[in-house]
DNA sequence: GGTTTATTTAGAATTATTCCAAATCTTGAC
DNA sequence: GTCAAGATTTGGAATAATTCTAAATAAACC
């Protein structure tokens, strides 16, 4: 990433953890940038090491909170996908994640722009996001299992 | 429940158990039981307690086999919404779960039949089953905080 | 600069799940 | 029916994931 995308994209991390009440502190920032460097689904276990080459002195309950705020300030996601632990994905374009049954890598599937359709929800019910997995084999287990 | 609907739902466990490698015994049977006895979405330890009540020697670690064992034959869905424990659901339909964002109660939301049409994974990758979960204000807590 | 409030930290505590080895049950072969 | 093989159950220990706590530090605001 050049230096001028960086800044760019901490000023927006800046703007939208203000906006949701969060200050913009070394430790999110650093998270963030974590996260965005490999795009893929790390367990908080996982940011947290990733975290600690550069910033050696960051606890895990930094790092729990720096997601969460992230998280709560729409800069990451929160994915659920097994009884493993919560990974985060920092991509917010509109996606669903694939789940290999075989592996348990998560992957990153694009998804046409509507929301699920035909869905009714019961009266007075309020939808704020969606989240959909698929669950399977990803092509690599998928040909070793053959 | 009717003692003979009750016989039937039996015969189909046992079937779908066996079918997938699995026993039919009364622990399994039992915490079948307990899941359609309320449909809504315990966690390991909630069905844990309900089935200890007519099972008081039941253990932990049996009550998480018997529900994987229920999961594996199809009896049964692993449901995972947010950071807390596992839920399960003994809703074979098609349908989705719609999570309340502020009191984390599970709904089970009816699915026109067809999956999510429009995705398209990557080569290789073979689906099994997806996952919708919509995340929002169930009708209580919507009027609350209104 | 001082006050207020949010954040960070390390470690303890809690919660969720898995593992283990021994006892028990099922199944199928005889 | 009896026996051996293999699956299941059990309680408890072990591990993994997450939250909590209280003190120290940092940021924002006047």
């Amino acid at each position: 990433m050049s230096r001028v995308e960086h800044k760019k994209l901490d000023e927006q991390l800046s703007r939208q953890l203000s906006t949701s009440g969060f200050r913009f502190t070394p430790q999110r920032q650093h998270v963030y940038d974590v996260l965005m460097e490999e795009r893929d689904h790390p367990t908080a276990e996982e940011v947290f090491i990733r975290a600690k080459h550069e910033m050696p002195d960051i606890s895990m309950a930094t790092v729990y909170n720096c997601l969460d705020a992230l998280v709560q300030c729409g800069m990451a996601r929160q994915v659920n996908v097994d009884r493993g632990a919560t990974r985060f994905c920092p991509n917010m374009r509109e996606h669903c994640h694939f789940y290999c049954d075989s592996c348990a890598k998560v992957f990153d599937i694009d998804l046409p722009s509507e929301g699920p359709s035909g869905i009714t929800l019961p009266k007075g019910f309020k939808a704020a996001r969606f989240e959909i997995a698929i669950h399977g084999l990803c092509a690599k287990c998928a040909g070793q299992n053959k």
